[in-house]
RNA sequence: GCGUCGAUGGUAGAGCGGUCAAUUACAACAGACUGUAAAUCUGUCGCCCUUCGGGCUACGUUGGUUCAAAUCCAACUCGGCGCA
């Protein structure tokens, strides 16, 4: 059974940063630059283990630890031999730590934040701060319509029974017959106001956080049922350790593109002294309970956007070790623009030991994968592939389509033109029926189609390496696509 | 034949005198999606004018009542049900 090792094969002659080589793991080898696709439940969503294996040929997959421990239960999977077992996967795997959930059920909790922002975002100032205003307005209006109502009503009763009560005089013309009223009114609109008070913190809730971050970890509120579940560094490592995959990653807190610099730093020092945290657990737990095996440990690089933090992320997790043990790889996460990540790969990548492998979190567009590895990237797992296929968007050559525009209903080209693939065999005319007619093969047969796409043009990306054309490749695939 | 209930936008189906070009769902047309709260979400959805807004034609047909009708009345047409 081999240990897990790392070797570089060949430095590009065109690119400085960039390189091939092979991550050799107790299940088998990941030759880099490679995509990792994502089954974040231990499943690929919609597709066959069988048919993966057989048309996407990707060299290692990866899920999650938050989405595992919640359902089924890390001790189910262990109790499976691990997670790739339980899904019947032969071959490399990673898991995430739950770090990633830390943003997108925390900050990112229903405001429609992606972690890759735009300049436009940014320079829209503190879009954060807008939807709270905007939220503060229609939680005034919301919450005293019907005390308005009852304020004029009472009024009305009151100007009119004065009208007709020149000897009612002991009740009429007083405040305290208006507060009757008044009394009267609140009375007969309770339930209005209680049906609008509850829509009111239905919609407040929509935008709440389910996150509590603390020195000590990371508090949870379940997606499923709202019950509370603590992360810690130890957490996470255990969870991990439960599911058994070959590389693992240490807890980290993934920030919000609009978080500010004081912030990104503050949650930059913390997710080191739980990298810390999380090689010491490591250690202390030895080989995983479910697969009797040593996983590798990455650490995960933040710093969001900014080069001075991203540097210095880099060189800490670089040189942290526990008795000359040191982290077996780098994971590189957070949040960006477009136009900041190359320069922030660059600075990270030329910082961290050059002997380890690094992963880009979460990262997988067709122009990304090119400046990743461009920059010294040699392994990307992201979810778009699976996700943009089951909403019906297909990667082609000429770039990404829609399969539900009206065009291709009667479209008989081929959903791909390479015959290795699987969707080689169908027309998008085809293809367009499943999806409008809401049929489950259709996302299959898209999944399949748009992670062979990224995982061979990966591949591809590798041959340019080692054929010196990374830059001609590169050229030629994005022009087209563009 | 008699009685009774009904007829609303591509479909289903709300509305039952002004706030109605008409709630909603589906369909249709577009868009978004980057360590998966995601087989999800957003927008448009009678016609015309450049948006705010304005104009026009519309709730089976034709008349009527009313300042005002998808909404009330009458007749007709079509359909469901019941009795012959």
């Amino acid at each position: 059974m081999k240990e897990f090792s790392f070797e570089i094969k060949k430095k590009s002659k065109e690119a400085p940063m960039a390189r091939v080589g092979i991550i050799h793991t107790p299940h088998g080898d990941i030759e880099t630059p490679a995509f990792i696709p994502v089954g974040t439940k231990a499943t690929i969503k919609s597709i066959l283990p069988e048919n993966f294996n057989e048309f996407v040929k990707a060299d290692a997959i990866l899920a999650n630890t938050y989405h595992l421990y919640l359902e089924p239960g890390n001790e189910i999977v262990k109790n499976h031999g691990g997670f790739a077992k339980m899904m019947n996967y032969v071959g490399p795997t990673f898991t995430d730590s739950g770090g990633f959930q830390v943003f997108s059920l925390g900050s990112a909790m229903g405001v429609g934040v992606s972690k890759i922002a735009t300049r436009e975002d940014l320079a829209n100032e503190n879009i954060e701060k807008n939807i709270s205003k905007k939220f503060n307005l229609l939680d005034f209006f919301k919450r005293n319509k019907y005390l308005f109502i009852e304020i004029f009503l009472s009024f009305m009763f009151w100007g009119v029974l004065r009208i007709f009560s020149e000897d009612l005089n002991f009740l009429l013309g007083s405040v305290s017959s208006l507060i009757f009223f008044f009394i009267i009114d609140i009375l007969f609109f309770k339930k209005y106001r209680l049906r609008d008070r509850q829509k009111y913190n239905n919609l407040k809730n929509n935008n709440k956080s389910l996150v509590k971050i603390s020195e000590n970890g990371v508090e949870f509120k379940s997606v499923f049922d709202g019950s509370k579940h603590i992360f810690t560094p130890e957490k996470s490592m255990e969870i991990q350790h439960d599911l058994g995959a070959d590389i693992f990653f240490a807890f980290d807190e993934c920030t919000s593109p609009f978080a500010n610099k004081d912030y990104q730093k503050e949650a930059l020092e913390r997710t080191h002294r739980w990298a810390k945290r999380s090689l010491e657990h490591h250690k202390k737990l030895g080989v995983s309970g479910a697969t009797g095996q040593r996983q590798a440990l990455y650490a995960v690089v933040q710093g969001g956007a900014y080069d001075d933090l991203r540097k210095y992320s880099a060189q800490v997790l670089g040189e942290m070790n526990l008795d000359g043990k040191y982290f077996d790889g780098f994971g590189i996460g957070g949040s960006f623009t477009k136009e900041d990540m190359t320069k922030i790969l660059k600075i990270t990548n030329e910082n961290l030991p050059e002997n380890k492998p690094r992963h880009f979190l979460g990262i997988g567009e067709i122009e990304d994968l090119f400046y990743g590895i461009e920059n010294g990237l040699d392994t990307f797992d992201c979810v778009s592939p699976t996700r943009l296929a089951r909403n019906g968007a297909i990667y082609t050559k000429d770039g990404r389509i829609n399969i539900f525009n009206s065009k291709y209903k009667t479209d008989m080209s081929p959903v791909c033109e390479d015959p290795s693939c699987y969707a080689h065999k169908y027309t998008k005319a085809y293809l367009a029926h499943l999806f409008r007619s809401k049929e489950m093969i259709g996302a299959t047969i898209a999944s399949l189609h748009n992670l062979h796409f990224i995982v061979s043009l990966v591949k591809d990306i590798r041959q340019s390496i080692l054929g010196d054309k990374f830059f001609e490749f590169k050229k030629e695939v994005l022009e087209r696509y563009r």
